[in-house]
DNA sequence: TAAGAATATTCTATATTCCGAATATACACA
DNA sequence: TGTGTATATTCGGAATATAGAATATTCTTA
């Protein structure tokens, strides 16, 4: 039992775990918006988007309304935008590991 | 620029992303702790929680100290554990979702 | 120094995630 | 009904993650 509550959080983290994700969030954070707006606001493929979002409905961590042509996402539970406040938090008082991790990650991403 | 902190914070999200790894950072919320007794605590592999260490290392969410024979790990930034205590609060005021979640992880996994 | 304990690393097979391309579906409106 | 727009789904291949087995490393102590 333990371990399936587990699972599930960790299939919340993992939603969570793609920067393209982590955008959508940030910009439904100021409210409901189209699919094509998010699209626009992040410049990334429509299909590639539509893959994200299906991600984050299917953990329940966003929901949708349809409205003619269109469909419109929002945050569903409130508490997640809580949990987007303390990591930024987590990620102030970690800044300078994390300048760390970044020039890390930079450097990999340059041997490759 | 924002990119890139993005990938950041969606390599934290990666980080928490697994069962083994929750239950990890639940054993360490209580203290630092050995590999050895968190491998007791966890009844898993020696060298799956290895590997799961390491992959906390390397996101900096953990410290080793090592003291003769053994390895002590605790958690490095205590604010790590109000992600978890908010994450907690998320989980409880979506239980009805994550019940409905268990079931078809449940039976996605029977399926299989 | 040899043996044993604790931990880490490497290797290999498998499963999962990700992207873009193509296609499907649903709606609007001429 | 036909055409265009918005969104979702499917498919294939590349990249990544995961587990366990085998091996390496480091330390302790006889």
């Amino acid at each position: 039992m333990q371990e399936k509550l587990r699972t599930y959080k960790a299939s919340i983290f993992q939603a969570l775990a793609h920067p393209t994700r982590i955008a959508i969030l940030e910009v439904l954070r100021e409210g409901e918006h189209s699919a094509r707006t998010i699209q626009e606001k992040l410049g990334v493929e429509q299909a590639n988007l539509s893959q994200h979002l299906a991600i984050l409905r299917s953990r329940q961590i966003v929901t949708n309304r349809k409205d003619g042509n269109q469909v419109f996402y929002s945050i569903r539970n409130p508490v997640l935008l809580e949990v987007l406040d303390v990591m930024r938090r987590y990620f102030q008082t970690n800044l300078a590991d994390a300048i760390q991790m970044l020039e890390e990650v930079e450097s990999e991403a340059l041997a490759r």
